[in-house]
DNA sequence: ATAAAAATTTAGATTTACCTAAATTTTATT
DNA sequence: AATAAAATTTAGGTAAATCTAAATTTTTAT
């Protein structure tokens, strides 16, 4: 089956979305994609007929297994190129995401299976993100601590730094548990605190000192 | 500017045609490109807004300066990345076209030149054709046999292997001068004769004796 | 529990790149 | 030179992917 651009980028956006906040709402993924509620509602129709998509209106979505098949080779397809650009063509990793994004889109299954077999199957992108092999699978993410974690960057709590009473008290009150799914919104460089999301609720903000103590993996 | 995918591939047509022909004619675009004279009358006042192309209607047209110039870039990409296919990635010359269609129209300059600079500057494409540098100069092609044209290739002739009087009056005939612009449209297998086409006018068939005498300069 | 707010969907337009069918212009032929 | 044939353009329409504005449904807050 075929698929447009367009329905590739809405596929991806919907993948990172739902592994940060399990089910996706059309608000959400239209400020992820640059554009308006209206035109999400058109496309998760058709990517419902399409059966990418389990969707009832009003309801929220999440991508079928299927769906999450085509995600996966996309993703597979944007790592692949963004190590190409970085390894072999010598560009910045921070130069790179927007030209894979366009990359990621070219058609050809052969090209791509070429192209791993000549960067010696890399495991992980210039960001560390890890990269999905011809069946999906991929290597689980690289263990980071939460100050080093991109913003925006949907990730799961899974260690602490220590077990002190202090530590645990403040983690029970933020609602924050191993396994407790995250993205840092911003960073405010005045005293390193961090405003932060967990699933759909409204932001918060944490301290240095808390931040250090968590590890996450990027998700 | 910028041009959206369709409109490169009008304008890079163009610029094979007008090589061959001169200048070029609606339905000769058309069926070049898969596509009705309507959708082409269409494109081509759309890219006399945008100052690429020379026409007035039901008079031929002809890319202006800077619609060279576009060409130009896009059959840079074109080739460059027909060269990395075949030379990094070891694909077949002959499955790399259709890929590279795809990847001609990524947009970054900066990736183009930092492939470029990767494949350390190649001359000529897998097919022997040459790549046009970043100001859109390019080495002049290879002289080959007629025989070895590659079909709907446009080729100028450019010498011919004996001066028989006999040679001369059939070339006469054919119309056929040092310097004619030609492609081969037809190869039949059964007497190894070609069917050819210069400029506007109807195709013919020379044969298999005519065509070894015959050598030609892909434009 | 109900009204206000927020989120989502529907309705109806717009733009791009196509198409078919009809009209027009050019070219070829008698 | 007139007319038939071929080439080209115009007119009007379609599908994809957007949009705005209005209507509907869900959520939130009193």
């Amino acid at each position: 089956m075929y698929f447009s651009t367009s329905e590739e980028n809405y596929i991806k956006a919907i993948y990172h979305l739902q592994k940060a906040d399990g089910v996706v709402t059309t608000n959400e993924l239209a400020a992820q994609l640059n554009t308006k509620a209206a035109s999400v509602t058109d496309m998760l129709k058709k990517l419902k007929t399409k059966k990418l998509l389990h969707y009832e209106r009003y309801q929220g979505f999440q991508l079928s297994t299927e769906g999450k098949k085509i995600a996966l080779t996309i993703i597979r397809k944007h790592r692949l190129w963004e190590f190409f650009l970085v390894d072999k063509l010598q560009m910045g990793w921070d130069e790179v995401h927007d030209i894979a994004e366009e990359l990621e889109h070219i058609t050809s299954p052969l090209l791509i299976e070429k192209l791993d077999a000549f960067l010696q199957y890399p495991k992980f992108d210039p960001h560390g993100d890890p990269i999905p092999d011809i069946h999906g699978k991929m290597a689980s993410n690289r263990q980071v601590n939460l100050i080093d974690l991109e913003l925006n960057t949907p990730a799961e709590v899974c260690a602490v730094g220590s077990q002190s009473t202090e530590l645990l008290e403040l983690l029970r009150h933020r609602n924050i548990i191993i396994g407790t799914t995250l993205q840092v919104k911003k960073k405010f460089s005045f005293d390193h605190s961090l405003e932060i999301k967990t699933g759909n609720k409204a932001p918060f903000t944490i301290s240095q000192q808390l931040a250090q103590t968590l590890f996450v993996k990027v998700i």
